[in-house]
DNA sequence: TAAAAAATATACGGTTCCGTATAAATCCCA
DNA sequence: TGGGATTTATACGGAACCGTATATTTTTTA
Protein backbone atom coordinates (compact mmCIF):
# COMPACT_ATOMS: atom_id res chain seq x y z
CA UNK A 1 0.00 0.00 0.00
CA UNK A 2 2.87 2.37 0.20
CA UNK A 3 2.38 5.35 -2.43
CA UNK A 4 4.39 5.90 -5.34
CA UNK A 5 6.24 8.87 -4.28
CA UNK A 6 5.58 11.03 -7.38
CA UNK A 7 8.70 12.15 -7.43
CA UNK A 8 8.49 14.40 -10.36
CA UNK A 9 11.17 16.36 -12.73
CA UNK A 10 11.06 19.09 -10.75
CA UNK A 11 11.05 17.61 -7.12
CA UNK A 12 14.43 17.03 -8.55
CA UNK A 13 15.34 20.27 -9.78
CA UNK A 14 14.80 21.70 -6.52
CA UNK A 15 16.86 19.62 -4.97
CA UNK A 16 19.34 20.32 -7.65
CA UNK A 17 19.26 24.59 -6.28
CA UNK A 18 19.13 22.88 -2.81
CA UNK A 19 22.57 21.10 -3.29
CA UNK A 20 23.76 24.26 -5.60
CA UNK A 21 23.01 26.71 -2.93
CA UNK A 22 24.43 24.45 -0.10
CA UNK A 23 27.81 22.92 -1.73
CA UNK A 24 28.34 24.93 -5.05
CA UNK A 25 27.82 23.27 -8.54
CA UNK A 26 29.90 19.90 -7.98
CA UNK A 27 27.33 19.29 -5.17
CA UNK A 28 24.66 18.63 -7.96
CA UNK A 29 25.19 14.96 -8.30
CA UNK A 30 22.70 11.93 -9.06
CA UNK A 31 23.17 9.72 -5.46
CA UNK A 32 23.29 13.02 -3.55
CA UNK A 33 20.27 14.31 -4.46
CA UNK A 34 18.39 10.36 -4.34
CA UNK A 35 19.73 10.66 -0.69
CA UNK A 36 18.34 13.99 -0.14
CA UNK A 37 14.76 13.11 -1.24
CA UNK A 38 15.28 9.82 0.18
CA UNK A 39 14.77 7.82 -2.98
CA UNK A 40 16.98 5.81 -5.50
CA UNK A 41 19.28 7.31 -8.35
CA UNK A 42 17.22 4.78 -10.51
CA UNK A 43 14.80 7.11 -10.17
CA UNK A 44 16.57 10.04 -11.33
CA UNK A 45 17.60 8.27 -14.40
CA UNK A 46 14.21 7.95 -15.31
CA UNK A 47 13.26 11.48 -14.88
CA UNK A 48 16.82 12.47 -16.65
CA UNK A 49 19.18 11.09 -18.96
CA UNK A 50 22.04 12.26 -16.93
CA UNK A 51 23.36 14.71 -14.54
CA UNK A 52 24.17 17.23 -17.15
CA UNK A 53 20.66 17.16 -18.52
CA UNK A 54 19.40 18.11 -14.95
CA UNK A 55 21.57 20.92 -15.13
CA UNK A 56 20.92 21.97 -17.70
CA UNK A 57 16.87 22.38 -17.07
CA UNK A 58 18.33 24.20 -14.19
CA UNK A 59 19.68 26.82 -15.58
CA UNK A 60 16.72 27.10 -17.79
CA UNK A 61 14.49 27.74 -15.09
CA UNK A 62 16.47 29.86 -13.68
CA UNK A 63 17.16 32.06 -17.12
CA UNK A 64 13.13 31.92 -17.11
CA UNK A 65 12.46 33.41 -13.63
CA UNK A 66 15.82 35.52 -13.08
CA UNK A 67 14.51 38.16 -15.46
CA UNK A 68 10.91 38.35 -14.73
CA UNK A 69 10.62 38.09 -11.14
CA UNK A 70 12.07 41.46 -10.36
CA UNK A 71 11.40 43.41 -12.96
CA UNK A 72 7.71 42.31 -12.98
CA UNK A 73 7.39 43.82 -9.69
CA UNK A 74 8.61 46.80 -10.67
CA UNK A 75 6.93 47.12 -13.43
CA UNK A 76 3.98 46.49 -11.90
CA UNK A 77 3.98 49.99 -9.69
CA UNK A 78 3.24 53.21 -10.84
CA UNK A 79 6.59 56.02 -10.06
CA UNK A 80 9.14 57.42 -12.04
CA UNK A 81 12.60 56.00 -12.92
CA UNK A 82 14.05 56.75 -9.62
CA UNK A 83 11.17 55.86 -8.03
CA UNK A 84 11.42 52.26 -9.48
CA UNK A 85 15.01 52.23 -9.23
CA UNK A 86 14.76 52.43 -5.39
CA UNK A 87 11.92 50.27 -5.00
CA UNK A 88 14.03 47.52 -7.18
CA UNK A 89 17.02 48.35 -4.97
CA UNK A 90 14.84 47.62 -2.08
CA UNK A 91 13.25 44.58 -3.40
CA UNK A 92 16.96 42.58 -4.32
CA UNK A 93 18.04 43.16 -0.73
CA UNK A 94 15.18 43.00 1.00
CA UNK A 95 13.61 39.87 0.22
CA UNK A 96 13.72 38.12 3.78
CA UNK A 97 11.92 35.03 2.28
CA UNK A 98 15.01 33.17 1.60
CA UNK A 99 18.05 34.05 3.21
CA UNK A 100 19.11 36.98 1.12
CA UNK A 101 16.89 36.26 -1.10
CA UNK A 102 17.91 34.75 -4.28
CA UNK A 103 20.83 36.58 -3.58
CA UNK A 104 22.85 33.13 -2.14
CA UNK A 105 21.85 31.12 -5.29
CA UNK A 106 22.69 33.91 -7.36
CA UNK A 107 25.90 33.68 -6.11
CA UNK A 108 26.63 29.93 -6.71
CA UNK A 109 25.53 30.18 -10.00
CA UNK A 110 27.68 32.96 -11.01
CA UNK A 111 30.62 30.50 -9.49
CA UNK A 112 29.27 27.79 -11.28
CA UNK A 113 29.60 29.93 -14.83
CA UNK A 114 33.26 30.26 -14.21
CA UNK A 115 33.80 26.66 -14.92
CA UNK A 116 30.90 25.77 -17.15
CA UNK A 117 30.02 26.98 -20.28
CA UNK A 118 26.32 26.84 -20.37
CA UNK A 119 26.25 28.07 -17.26
CA UNK A 120 28.04 30.83 -18.68
CA UNK A 121 26.09 31.74 -21.59
CA UNK A 122 22.56 31.71 -19.23
CA UNK A 123 24.30 34.49 -16.69
CA UNK A 124 25.29 36.17 -19.50
CA UNK A 125 21.95 36.62 -20.58
CA UNK A 126 20.16 37.14 -17.77
CA UNK A 127 23.21 39.58 -17.13
CA UNK A 128 22.34 41.29 -20.66
CA UNK A 129 18.92 41.60 -19.93
CA UNK A 130 18.77 43.08 -16.20
CA UNK A 131 21.59 46.04 -17.24
CA UNK A 132 19.17 46.77 -20.18
CA UNK A 133 16.36 47.18 -18.01
CA UNK A 134 18.44 49.09 -15.55
CA UNK A 135 19.81 51.26 -18.39
CA UNK A 136 15.85 52.11 -19.29
CA UNK A 137 15.29 53.23 -15.74
CA UNK A 138 17.95 55.47 -15.34
CA UNK A 139 17.24 56.85 -18.64
CA UNK A 140 13.75 57.80 -17.65
CA UNK A 141 15.74 59.37 -15.05
CA UNK A 142 16.74 61.79 -18.11
CA UNK A 143 20.35 60.81 -17.52
CA UNK A 144 21.81 60.00 -21.36
CA UNK A 145 22.40 56.56 -22.44
CA UNK A 146 26.15 56.36 -22.14
CA UNK A 147 25.36 57.64 -18.17
CA UNK A 148 22.63 55.36 -18.26
CA UNK A 149 24.81 52.57 -19.28
CA UNK A 150 27.62 53.36 -16.73
CA UNK A 151 25.68 54.09 -14.30
CA UNK A 152 23.34 50.65 -14.58
CA UNK A 153 27.02 48.58 -14.84
CA UNK A 154 27.91 50.12 -11.76
CA UNK A 155 25.08 49.66 -9.49
CA UNK A 156 24.69 46.17 -10.77
CA UNK A 157 28.39 45.23 -10.09
CA UNK A 158 28.12 46.79 -6.80
CA UNK A 159 24.90 44.20 -5.89
CA UNK A 160 27.69 41.20 -6.95
CA UNK A 161 30.06 42.68 -5.04
CA UNK A 162 28.07 43.63 -1.89
CA UNK A 163 26.23 40.58 -1.58
CA UNK A 164 29.82 38.79 -1.02
CA UNK A 165 31.02 41.64 2.06
CA UNK A 166 27.23 41.82 3.50
CA UNK A 167 27.93 37.54 4.11
CA UNK A 168 30.97 38.65 6.97
CA UNK A 169 29.11 41.94 7.93
CA UNK A 170 31.38 43.96 6.00
CA UNK A 171 28.29 45.60 4.19
CA UNK A 172 25.16 46.33 5.06
CA UNK A 173 23.80 45.72 1.47
CA UNK A 174 20.66 47.12 1.44
CA UNK A 175 21.75 50.49 3.01
CA UNK A 176 25.55 50.88 0.96
CA UNK A 177 23.69 50.00 -2.05
CA UNK A 178 20.25 52.25 -1.36
CA UNK A 179 23.59 54.70 -1.01
CA UNK A 180 25.14 53.82 -4.07
CA UNK A 181 22.04 54.30 -6.06
CA UNK A 182 21.66 58.29 -4.80
CA UNK A 183 24.80 59.01 -5.44
CA UNK A 184 24.41 57.72 -9.19
CA UNK A 185 20.90 59.52 -9.39
CA UNK A 186 22.98 62.61 -8.40
CA UNK A 187 26.26 62.02 -10.53
CA UNK A 188 24.04 63.25 -13.53
CA UNK B 1 71.42 8.81 -14.40
CA UNK B 2 67.76 11.02 -13.89
CA UNK B 3 67.49 13.98 -11.37
CA UNK B 4 65.55 13.66 -8.25
CA UNK B 5 62.40 15.93 -9.32
CA UNK B 6 63.23 18.52 -6.54
CA UNK B 7 59.48 19.35 -5.57
CA UNK B 8 59.55 21.45 -2.74
CA UNK B 9 55.79 22.49 -0.85
CA UNK B 10 56.16 25.50 -2.87
CA UNK B 11 55.93 23.66 -6.72
CA UNK B 12 52.60 21.80 -5.08
CA UNK B 13 51.54 25.07 -3.81
CA UNK B 14 51.81 26.55 -7.24
CA UNK B 15 50.29 24.09 -8.47
CA UNK B 16 47.16 24.00 -6.22
CA UNK B 17 47.12 27.94 -7.37
CA UNK B 18 46.85 27.05 -10.99
CA UNK B 19 43.85 24.29 -10.11
CA UNK B 20 42.33 26.62 -8.25
CA UNK B 21 41.88 28.83 -11.05
CA UNK B 22 41.57 26.67 -13.71
CA UNK B 23 38.93 24.43 -12.43
CA UNK B 24 37.77 25.73 -8.67
CA UNK B 25 38.68 24.85 -5.52
CA UNK B 26 37.40 21.28 -6.31
CA UNK B 27 40.25 20.59 -8.74
CA UNK B 28 42.40 20.88 -5.95
CA UNK B 29 43.44 17.43 -6.01
CA UNK B 30 45.93 15.39 -4.52
CA UNK B 31 46.45 13.25 -7.75
CA UNK B 32 45.82 15.56 -10.14
CA UNK B 33 48.50 17.86 -8.95
CA UNK B 34 50.64 14.72 -9.28
CA UNK B 35 49.61 14.46 -13.20
CA UNK B 36 50.33 18.17 -13.40
CA UNK B 37 53.66 18.14 -12.30
CA UNK B 38 54.36 14.63 -14.37
CA UNK B 39 54.88 13.62 -10.60
CA UNK B 40 53.20 10.27 -8.46
CA UNK B 41 51.00 11.42 -5.30
CA UNK B 42 53.45 9.55 -3.24
CA UNK B 43 55.58 12.51 -3.56
CA UNK B 44 52.59 14.74 -2.55
CA UNK B 45 52.01 12.81 0.43
CA UNK B 46 55.79 13.44 1.68
CA UNK B 47 55.51 16.84 1.65
CA UNK B 48 52.12 17.34 3.09
CA UNK B 49 50.25 15.69 5.43
CA UNK B 50 46.82 15.70 3.23
CA UNK B 51 45.25 17.70 0.77
CA UNK B 52 43.56 19.80 3.50
CA UNK B 53 46.94 20.88 4.55
CA UNK B 54 48.32 21.75 1.06
CA UNK B 55 44.68 24.02 1.20
CA UNK B 56 45.60 25.89 4.13
CA UNK B 57 49.28 26.79 3.44
CA UNK B 58 47.50 27.90 0.05
CA UNK B 59 45.00 30.14 2.18
CA UNK B 60 48.16 31.19 3.90
CA UNK B 61 50.22 32.15 1.49
CA UNK B 62 47.55 34.32 -0.58
CA UNK B 63 46.72 36.17 2.60
CA UNK B 64 50.34 37.21 3.08
CA UNK B 65 50.94 38.42 -0.47
CA UNK B 66 47.03 39.35 -1.05
CA UNK B 67 47.07 41.92 1.85
CA UNK B 68 50.21 43.61 0.78
CA UNK B 69 51.00 43.82 -2.57
CA UNK B 70 48.88 46.53 -4.00
CA UNK B 71 48.81 48.46 -1.23
CA UNK B 72 52.91 48.78 -1.07
CA UNK B 73 53.17 49.77 -4.43
CA UNK B 74 50.32 52.50 -4.30
CA UNK B 75 52.60 53.40 -0.79
CA UNK B 76 56.07 53.73 -2.58
CA UNK B 77 54.52 56.44 -4.65
CA UNK B 78 54.09 60.21 -3.28
CA UNK B 79 50.57 61.92 -4.31
CA UNK B 80 47.50 62.67 -2.57
CA UNK B 81 44.83 60.36 -1.67
CA UNK B 82 42.73 60.94 -4.82
CA UNK B 83 46.08 60.16 -6.47
CA UNK B 84 46.78 57.04 -4.93
CA UNK B 85 43.03 56.01 -5.54
CA UNK B 86 43.33 56.43 -8.93
CA UNK B 87 46.93 54.62 -9.04
CA UNK B 88 44.93 51.84 -7.63
CA UNK B 89 42.46 51.46 -9.64
CA UNK B 90 45.04 51.21 -12.29
CA UNK B 91 47.02 48.68 -10.87
CA UNK B 92 44.34 46.73 -9.71
CA UNK B 93 42.35 46.27 -12.70
CA UNK B 94 45.60 46.16 -14.82
CA UNK B 95 45.75 42.44 -13.24
CA UNK B 96 48.71 40.98 -15.42
CA UNK B 97 51.11 43.01 -12.47
CA UNK B 98 48.88 41.31 -10.18
CA UNK B 99 50.61 38.17 -7.63
CA UNK B 100 49.40 34.95 -8.37
CA UNK B 101 47.59 35.71 -11.50
CA UNK B 102 45.06 38.38 -10.16
CA UNK B 103 41.35 38.85 -10.45
CA UNK B 104 40.48 35.46 -11.56
CA UNK B 105 42.62 33.58 -8.73
CA UNK B 106 40.82 36.19 -6.39
CA UNK B 107 37.06 35.01 -7.57
CA UNK B 108 38.12 31.63 -7.19
CA UNK B 109 39.19 31.99 -3.60
CA UNK B 110 35.96 33.93 -3.28
CA UNK B 111 34.11 30.86 -4.44
CA UNK B 112 35.88 28.49 -2.20
CA UNK B 113 35.20 30.67 1.06
CA UNK B 114 31.76 30.00 0.39
CA UNK B 115 32.07 26.78 1.22
CA UNK B 116 34.91 26.78 3.44
CA UNK B 117 35.52 28.33 6.61
CA UNK B 118 39.12 28.69 6.75
CA UNK B 119 38.61 29.80 3.11
CA UNK B 120 36.36 32.51 4.08
CA UNK B 121 37.90 33.66 7.75
CA UNK B 122 40.90 34.28 5.58
CA UNK B 123 39.05 36.30 2.66
CA UNK B 124 37.24 37.78 5.34
CA UNK B 125 40.91 39.18 7.08
CA UNK B 126 41.96 40.51 3.58
CA UNK B 127 38.57 42.39 3.04
CA UNK B 128 39.09 44.18 5.85
CA UNK B 129 42.52 45.08 5.77
CA UNK B 130 41.82 46.47 2.49
CA UNK B 131 38.63 48.25 2.85
CA UNK B 132 40.72 49.90 5.37
CA UNK B 133 42.98 51.33 3.57
CA UNK B 134 40.72 51.92 1.34
CA UNK B 135 39.23 54.42 4.14
CA UNK B 136 42.56 55.76 4.77
CA UNK B 137 42.52 56.83 1.20
CA UNK B 138 39.66 58.37 1.07
CA UNK B 139 40.24 60.29 4.24
CA UNK B 140 42.89 62.06 2.90
CA UNK B 141 40.75 63.18 -0.07
CA UNK B 142 38.51 65.30 3.04
CA UNK B 143 36.14 62.67 3.08
CA UNK B 144 34.54 62.38 6.55
CA UNK B 145 34.86 58.60 8.10
CA UNK B 146 31.17 57.44 7.52
CA UNK B 147 31.23 58.75 3.51
CA UNK B 148 34.85 57.21 3.37
CA UNK B 149 33.76 54.17 4.46
CA UNK B 150 30.59 53.81 2.29
CA UNK B 151 32.79 54.73 -0.05
CA UNK B 152 35.64 51.78 0.22
CA UNK B 153 32.96 49.76 0.49
CA UNK B 154 31.08 51.00 -3.07
CA UNK B 155 34.19 50.76 -4.68
CA UNK B 156 35.57 47.38 -3.49
CA UNK B 157 32.09 45.89 -3.93
CA UNK B 158 31.51 47.17 -7.55
CA UNK B 159 34.98 46.01 -8.23
CA UNK B 160 34.01 42.57 -7.66
CA UNK B 161 31.36 42.45 -9.25
CA UNK B 162 32.57 44.35 -12.54
CA UNK B 163 35.29 41.54 -12.90
CA UNK B 164 32.20 38.68 -12.91
CA UNK B 165 30.88 40.71 -16.28
CA UNK B 166 34.12 41.74 -17.67
CA UNK B 167 34.71 38.40 -18.57
CA UNK B 168 31.61 38.78 -20.91
CA UNK B 169 32.61 42.38 -22.00
CA UNK B 170 29.84 43.49 -20.27
CA UNK B 171 31.72 45.79 -18.48
CA UNK B 172 35.68 47.65 -19.02
CA UNK B 173 36.51 46.65 -15.58
CA UNK B 174 39.56 49.90 -16.08
CA UNK B 175 36.76 52.48 -17.43
CA UNK B 176 33.46 51.90 -15.53
CA UNK B 177 35.88 51.51 -12.37
CA UNK B 178 37.64 54.32 -12.91
CA UNK B 179 34.57 56.01 -13.49
CA UNK B 180 32.96 54.75 -9.72
CA UNK B 181 35.67 56.72 -8.18
CA UNK B 182 35.64 59.54 -9.60
CA UNK B 183 32.04 59.81 -9.04
CA UNK B 184 32.59 58.70 -5.23
CA UNK B 185 35.20 61.94 -5.12
CA UNK B 186 32.61 63.94 -6.41
CA UNK B 187 29.81 63.11 -4.19
CA UNK B 188 31.83 64.72 -0.95
C1' DT C 1 -8.66 -8.31 -12.67
C1' DA C 2 -4.91 -9.27 -15.61
C1' DA C 3 -1.71 -7.23 -18.67
C1' DA C 4 0.73 -3.06 -19.96
C1' DA C 5 2.88 1.08 -18.56
C1' DA C 6 5.03 4.04 -15.26
C1' DA C 7 7.92 4.74 -11.51
C1' DT C 8 11.15 3.24 -8.24
C1' DA C 9 14.74 0.11 -6.30
C1' DT C 10 18.75 -2.81 -6.47
C1' DA C 11 22.88 -4.67 -8.39
C1' DC C 12 26.73 -4.13 -11.26
C1' DG C 13 31.18 -2.65 -13.62
C1' DG C 14 34.01 1.19 -14.26
C1' DT C 15 36.33 5.50 -12.86
C1' DT C 16 38.55 8.66 -9.79
C1' DC C 17 39.83 9.92 -5.80
C1' DC C 18 41.87 9.49 -0.74
C1' DG C 19 45.38 8.16 2.41
C1' DT C 20 48.66 4.37 3.81
C1' DA C 21 52.10 1.04 3.18
C1' DT C 22 55.84 -0.36 0.94
C1' DA C 23 59.29 -0.48 -2.58
C1' DA C 24 62.63 1.86 -5.30
C1' DA C 25 65.49 5.43 -6.63
C1' DT C 26 68.56 9.27 -5.61
C1' DC C 27 71.42 12.05 -2.70
C1' DC C 28 74.74 12.95 0.99
C1' DC C 29 78.54 12.06 3.57
C1' DA C 30 81.73 9.46 6.38
C1' DT D 1 82.23 3.63 -2.06
C1' DG D 2 78.80 2.06 0.74
C1' DG D 3 75.10 2.85 4.00
C1' DG D 4 71.64 6.03 5.94
C1' DA D 5 68.57 9.74 4.95
C1' DT D 6 65.72 11.85 1.68
C1' DT D 7 62.62 11.89 -1.99
C1' DT D 8 59.76 9.71 -5.44
C1' DA D 9 57.09 5.72 -7.30
C1' DT D 10 54.01 1.86 -7.02
C1' DA D 11 50.53 -0.93 -4.99
C1' DC D 12 46.70 -1.33 -2.10
C1' DG D 13 42.01 -0.99 0.25
C1' DG D 14 38.16 1.82 0.73
C1' DA D 15 34.81 5.36 -0.52
C1' DA D 16 31.80 8.01 -3.69
C1' DC D 17 30.24 8.58 -7.87
C1' DC D 18 28.48 7.62 -12.88
C1' DG D 19 25.47 5.35 -15.99
C1' DT D 20 23.36 0.80 -17.33
C1' DA D 21 20.91 -3.31 -16.67
C1' DT D 22 17.72 -5.62 -14.33
C1' DA D 23 14.34 -6.50 -10.80
C1' DT D 24 10.33 -4.95 -8.28
C1' DT D 25 6.50 -2.35 -7.13
C1' DT D 26 2.73 0.71 -8.16
C1' DT D 27 -0.60 2.72 -11.33
C1' DT D 28 -3.37 2.65 -15.25
C1' DT D 29 -6.18 0.68 -18.56
C1' DA D 30 -8.36 -2.63 -21.30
Amino acid sequence: MKAKKDLTPDAWIKAGFRALTKGGHQAIRAEALARDLKASKGSFYWHFGDVASLQAQMLEQWKAEASEASIAAVESREGSGADKLRYLVEIVTGDASEPYGGLLLEAAIRDWARYNALAAAMVNEVNILRIEYLETLFRQCGADPTVSRRNSIILYSALIGMEALAHAGLADLQKDLRCLLEILLDSA
